[in-house]
DNA sequence: GAACTTGGTTTATTTTTTAAAGTATTTTAA
DNA sequence: TTAAAATACTTTAAAAAATAAACCAAGTTC
């Protein structure tokens, strides 16, 4: 793309960027949280989870919390640098 | 989505969104400038271009340039609106 | 202890993206 | 003058992505 810059194509999906969002205001979420505030049914959720993890831009820690199992996403270094370049290289299509 | 503003999925494409843009900054563009200002190949870019077509949010106009075929595109005023509006939603993702 | 809930994952379907191949016309060049 | 190449696309088919439905395992409720 001439003037335009590549969009990180991880990054460019509705539910990844909404996790991706909730993460970096609060550093860490559990699945149930991010399922709630993105509103994304949990078979979704799941899926994407995976994504930004084997991306490297989400740690993923599965758990207990008492009896029941808790899936804990926190960002990466990786994954902040990857949304900050993403929200740049936004700009050159927002005229 | 809870907190997180839906993304017109018309709009939130790299390509569609590059047309959208390049037409906003010049309310006209044929094919060929189009194709060269995003880079796309044409086969991409003719479906996708159809595709706001469809939407609505451009008019395609079929002519010629002398003897050869020639599309002009511009966009409508009901693409500024839905280009102002997932801008907007943009902004609930980005932190 | 049957039925329901919770917290997920897996699988399969649909949608979308993308590039390759095709079409029609025109221009170049031998 | 005609064969080859280029231009301006469109169509089609293959690959990738998104999504939801179905599933699973463990715990809870009645």
């Amino acid at each position: 793309m001439g003037e335009f810059a590549k969009l990180d194509p991880l990054l460019h999906s509705e539910l990844r960027l909404a996790v991706m969002s909730t993460l970096l205001t609060m550093e860490e979420a559990d699945f149930v949280y991010l399922r709630e505030a993105t509103g994304a049914t949990a078979g979704n959720l799941s899926v994407q989870i995976d994504k930004l993890f084997e991306a490297g831009y989400i740690s993923v820690e599965k758990g207990f919390a008492g009896k029941k199992p808790r899936t804990v996403c926190r960002i990466t270094e990786t994954g902040s640098r990857a949304f900050a370049a993403y929200v740049e290289a936004l700009k050159s299509y927002l005229h």
